[in-house]
DNA sequence: TCTGGGGTCCTAGGACCC
DNA sequence: TCTGGGGTCCTAGGACCC
């Protein structure tokens, strides 16, 4: 058995418990640059907001619907995600974090009424946290999603489900008649793992709902359409294909990308840009214990901007696997340096570190130019720890250009919050 | 004026091997 | 008429996730 436990329209709701206001009235978080709404209340979905819409299409909505958006504030919600985490982490013996706001519990071995100890878990997040959530338990970790996807709709949409399956929903524990009810009223698009492509073709050979899916054979969905759906289907069909991953692996690859505030044209600016973004990747790198063999570096312009178009990037490999953020960040400046061109308005650029191994797998080689990795492995720890310390950036490369001057490239964050949770100046102070 | 960021997995097809 | 058989590795692209 599992469980999902996942927080309902979670960075509006990370705003909402500092700003109590907001409650009740229809509330949006806006992506990186203010571009487009990523997260929504249900009053915003009330009034027909889609996830993604850009910000400038339904700005209207704050004179014409009193809407109110704020730019994304991640370190608040990394931080609120943390302790949500930890309390999800009671319902069960295991625990895979899978995203920001969601975690999968594996129940196996927990005894007594599972839909109780939910409610319990969910009341003392609510009352800990302040963040609402909706769980759904399954015999799979597909069908432990798509409880959860019915207990947040019948909470949401009065009429969709049976009301006793608000909130928290355990498909395990209803009888069969009316858990074929529940997949009947649940369309095949809802289905972790059918997106829109695949939620279309299915449509178009008369499959519609989650019932009509579950009737289909695995072997004959492996053959129309693929491997990952028909595990999809067993899934669906009470057979555990997708393991519990709780001890997450390192990433394969890492990134750090970004649309500029506006469009950058000078190769100096995007020289700075690549080099925040390479060491930004390098912290990661460190955090998981990889070194990158390879660097790429793209710089692209807007598809949606007129004006002359171009996508460039380049792959740069390195003598060695690395951590240090001076070759890493040495190695995006050559890449941006060989793929720029004048005359265009670039509107984004990203690093990202490939071909990762192990730090501890490092490979030793004769030293014909003086070896320096244990230098810079000390370098490395003491630059961590001093921006863990002072904070992010305290110490960083010069090419990024300096703190103080405002970046040309930067991100537009017109509405953000405090960090209310991680820096003492922005802790909220109460008055009796 | 104005459209996010960061990942994973699977497959087909090409290059290359003997 | 007709052009081997079997395998590995890599990459690009598609689809999905939040």
């Amino acid at each position: 058995m599992f469980a999902l436990v996942d927080g309902n329209n979670f960075y509006v709701s990370c705003e909402r418990v500092f700003r109590p206001s907001l409650q009740g009235i229809p509330v949006v978080v806006l992506s990186n640059n203010d571009g487009c709404a990523i997260a929504r209340s249900n009053e915003a979905k009330a009034l027909g907001i889609k996830m993604g819409a850009p910000w400038f299409q339904i700005r209207h909505l704050q004179n014409e619907a009193g809407l109110v958006a704020l730019s994304a504030n991640f370190t608040l919600y990394g931080d609120m995600s943390d302790r949500m985490m930890s309390l999800a982490a009671g319902l069960g013996p295991t625990q895979e974090i899978y995203s920001i706001d969601e975690s999968f519990i594996g129940l196996d071995g927990v005894s007594g009424d599972l839909t109780q100890r939910a409610r319990a878990i969910r009341a003392r997040i609510n009352q800990w946290i302040g963040i609402p959530c909706g769980i759904g338990m399954g015999p799979t970790k597909t069908l432990a999603k798509l409880a959860n996807h019915i207990a947040k709709t019948a909470e949401r949409k009065p009429g969709s489900y049976p009301l006793e399956l608000a909130q928290v929903c355990n498909l395990a524990a209803l009888p069969p008649s009316d858990f074929a009810a529940v997949l009947k009223a649940t369309e095949v698009g809802e289905v972790w793992g059918v997106g829109p492509r695949i939620g279309k073709q299915l449509k178009q050979a008369g499959v519609h709902t989650v019932h009509d899916l579950v009737q289909l054979s695995p072997s004959t969905v492996r053959s129309r359409w693929s491997v990952v759906l028909e595990r999809t289907v067993r899934e669906l069909q009470g057979q555990p294909c997708i393991d519990l991953d709780d001890a997450p692996t390192p990433k394969k690859e890492i990134a750090c990308t970004r649309s500029f505030g506006r469009p950058v044209t000078e190769l100096h600016h995007l020289v700075e840009a690549v080099s925040e973004f390479a060491s930004r990747a390098a912290e990661k790198l460190r955090r998981q214990n990889s070194l990158a063999s390879e660097v790429l570096v793209f710089v692209r312009t807007s598809p949606f901007r007129p004006g002359p178009k171009r996508s460039q990037s380049t792959l740069v490999p390195l003598r060695r696997p690395t951590a240090d953020t001076a070759l890493l960040v040495r190695a995006a400046v050559r890449g941006i340096k060989s793929i720029y061109a004048s005359g265009y308005e670039w509107s984004k650029a990203g690093v990202m570190l490939l071909d990762l191994v192990p730090d501890h797998t490092l490979q030793y080689e004769l030293d014909l130019e003086g070896d320096d990795a244990e230098d810079s492995v000390k370098l490395m720890l003491a630059m961590d720890a001093i921006n863990s310390r002072y904070g992010k950036g305290t110490v960083h490369m010069a090419s990024s250009g300096a703190r103080a001057t405002p970046k040309v490239w930067g991100m537009k964050q017109e509405r953000r919050t405090p960090h209310y949770t991680t820096r003492w100046d922005d802790l909220l102070i109460a008055r009796a």
